[in-house]
DNA sequence: CTGAAAGCGCTTACAG
DNA sequence: CTGAAAGCGCTTACAG
């Protein structure tokens, strides 16, 4: 006998008919809740089943009947708090429906986003809701997932030719964000604005810079090229970037960024070179992550809501399961700009106080 | 027909079998990997089942092999930063064994947390990690979760009676943490330290509280009343209750808090008194969150490597399922101590510019 | 309302 | 090395 847990037998329908004296067939019909069967049967059966501490084998039953109450979920990272709350969201409307969350993550590696499909596909989930790594490979990823299972694409686009394949797609509305940001800088009397940080070659990030351009063109603004800095998203190479918006003279005396970690680096960037933001410089953020109400200064952001972008997937996946019909293949889901103090500053007094 | 997925028919190992004219037992040897398939006849099944796009069914499998794949991770609160890591370090480890997860959250209640453990049960997980919601019933889940499986309870004790029902145990040092957050503050002559925030209910503050007490013992300090401050562990109520250390003199110079929520709220409240976490008055965390680095003053902390923690106990739990012996039942995790610019101040300054 | 029988997709002795 | 048969735990027509 090894060190494992005890082995005591599986109890089974089986089980529980001999123990009170009914048949197979009964017990699962009372497990099923049919209304077949007589109230005395039941509670017989029931109490036979606490008695013996019975638990139902969903497997078993999705097999014979040719079901699955499990969604899978498959993510670029669960550190990211983004993608959490995102989780979270689809857990507490799969859990709410009876549905179980596979759920695996790829670390944004396309490799790895193959490896963990196949894995978590062999456990025959009723659904997949899928934010791809970036670089991903639709072909491959059509061929692993078939056409068996409904697939929810979040938050980023597999290729130009969706959605073609039958797939659901929900993104937020990165343009409209980014242009609202603009439009808010615009709005306080700022020209020269940066759109600070990202890559160029993410689908998001050129969402968001499509917006930016959208508001300024509409303004008559051609963006100078120093106004568009790339770097990685993350709070650090913000701060280490931050020379590059000021390298020539006239400099931009605000900035929308990819996303609020970079907002925050630049932030620090700033300070670093005895600026300001919300007092020499406008800064605007996305994503409104928790961090953004309560920093120094507190961050304007466009808040992306990714809880309920979570409810929103699962709830989707679910009608589609269901076969609902006139579901939407493609959702845009609208973002809010949140306009705190770090973008409330007239570009005159941003002038004055770098000089 | 409806809207809903097309219907393609599973393939099977029948159809592989069929479709290269072997017996089903050959394919399923083919397919785990078994030696005594000759090499001819195992490349023309495995070419069958590229062709055929066959999708394992391990749920099948499974049943009649009486194992599983699958190991459920229940949670209170994915939202939570420390616990979207942690499960991100237990799905790595998981991944990279071949095993699943099932994942659920709680969000702290003990009903939910039921409800959401009878739900994944079924699904047969190979094992558990539970992450109790407070105020667990350790009975209830006993009861629940019987003896079939084995179980890692993280990070919260479920009772004085542990462990004697065969669950391991996974937590942090919380104590030893405190005392050294507590030891740091002792040796830059601080006095009169303030334990500050958390419910002393909860068996983490209590443990914390413990190991304040255990150093300032050490150091031959009663702790006046005055310096135990509760409040819920959020930065906004850590703000709004900074008051309370100053309502009588002789005040604290400087305070461990609950957390890192709890420690950056008072630098606020300290803020808004006119005191300055780092040169008015020391301050220390618990958890080093990302945003300890990089807040203002940066924050010292106590580091928990919550990651580390999540792949640490999908080692123990996968080491459980494979009998190991000699396996721990209690592990207490190392914490860390990172000293940072808010904790770095002697209790004369303090003194003086709080006056 | 209840029971006997077949079958979901797989694996595993057991013969050959 | 391969094939026929039984069985994992459940559900579902089909008789009674």
């Amino acid at each position: 006998m090894s060190m494992n847990s005890a082995q005591a037998k599986r109890v089974t329908v089986s089980d529980i008919a001999a123990g009170c004296g009914v048949s197979r067939a009964t017990v699962s019909l009372v497990l099923r809740e049919s209304p077949l069967v007589h109230a005395d049967t039941r509670a017989r059966v029931q109490a036979e089943i606490v008695r013996q501490g019975y638990v139902y084998h969903r497997g078993a039953a999705s097999l014979r009947r040719g079901t699955s109450n499990a969604v899978a979920l498959v993510l670029n990272d669960l550190s990211n708090p983004f993608f959490a709350e995102f989780a979270g969201g689809v857990d507490a409307v799969l859990a709410e429906a009876g549905y179980v969350m596979l759920l695996g993550s790829t670390g944004e590696s396309p490799q790895r986003q193959q490896a963990v499909l196949a894995s978590l596909i062999e456990h025959d989930p009723a659904a997949l809701i899928l934010s791809p790594a970036e670089h991903s490979e639709p072909a491959r990823l059509q061929r692993l997932l078939g056409t068996r299972m409904p697939v929810l694409v979040f938050n980023r686009a597999l290729g130009d030719d969706e959605p073609g394949d039958g797939w659901d797609f929900l993104a937020l509305d990165n343009r409209n964000g980014a242009r609202m940001a603009t439009e808010h800088l615009l709005a306080q009397g700022h020209r020269a604005i940066a759109f600070f940080g990202g890559h160029r070659d993410s689908s998001s990030c050129s969402e968001r810079r499509a917006g930016y351009r959208d508001a300024l063109a509409a303004a008559g603004i051609e963006p100078d090229p120093q106004w568009l800095v790339e770097c990685a998203p993350t709070r650090l190479e913000a701060t280490r970037q931050t020379g590059a918006l000021f390298a020539r003279d006239p400099a931009p005396t605000a900035a929308v960024c990819y996303n609020d970690a970079v907002a925050l680096g630049l932030i620090g960037g700033l300070a670093a070179r005895g600026r300001q933001a919300g007092r020499d410089f406008a800064v605007v953020g996305f994503d409104d992550i928790p961090e953004a109400a309560v920093s120094t200064p507190p961050l304007s952001t466009i808040a992306v809501a990714p809880r309920e972008r979570g409810m929103q997937a699962a709830r989707l996946i679910l009608a589609r399961l269901r076969g609902d019909s006139d579901l939407p293949r493609r959702i845009v889901a609208p973002v809010q700009l949140r306009v705190r103090a770090s973008s409330v500053v007239a570009p005159t007094l941003s002038n004055g106080a770098s000089a």
